[in-house]
DNA sequence: TCATTCCGTAAGTCATTGCTTACCTATAGG
DNA sequence: CCTATAGGTAAGCAATGACTTACGGAATGA
């Protein structure tokens, strides 16, 4: 649920490509593996990692598991980067000015 | 140098921790190994895996290698989860209006 | 109840990889 | 020129992991 286990959930790109699919809305399972070049089985297990990181949710409707994407996990990742970028680059600036060289 | 090899990447928990250290103040090799329960050599692939995803740069003096984030990659990395959650939130909006269902 | 659909899970395989130790290179100083 | 320091590279290993096929289970429809 951390930041850490979302990025690195991330990290495989057929994960990525799951997730990014998702984003534009929800799917079933077969209708995902449909459009990769993988097998179903492996569509799911992504989406067992995916879901493990809080990076997904799962619905049912009828046999069908409908999968979205938690906006409010990406809002976190969002504000990360965002964090991060202020570190960064008041690093960077320092790193300017000081000169300890 | 693409987002997606970015975030591939910043998987690997021993990498993200050297990219965080990282982004306070540029470092050296040693300085990061010293820091972490990993050894020296194992440091200097994490930091070619970084330089190579466009992550962070080199620079050196003397026989030291000072490696330090380049805030680019990550305004690249803050702005792709921008547009991502811009994305899923819309989304989100239009699984609660139009209800299929 | 029976067949069908949709999907998660188990088990196995092959490639990836994160780590180690050992070695080599390059810069700085005496 | 020799030594010491700093670090990249090679080789090897054990573990992870991304995939496959085979199977089991739950909800629908006749």
């Amino acid at each position: 649920m951390t930041y850490g286990m979302k990025i690195e959930a991330l990290g495989p790109p057929t994960r990525r490509a799951i997730f990014e699919r998702l984003a534009a809305g929800p799917s079933a399972v077969g209708a995902l593996a449909a459009g990769l070049p993988v097998s179903r089985p492996a569509v799911s297990q992504h989406l067992k990692a995916l879901k493990d990181a809080g990076l997904v949710v799962e619905t049912r409707r009828g046999t069908a598991r409908i999968y979205s994407v938690d906006p409010k996990s990406v809002a976190e990742l969002r504000d990360y980067f965002d964090r991060f970028w202020d570190i960064a680059l008041d690093a960077y600036k320092r790193s300017l000015e000081g000169g300890d060289a």
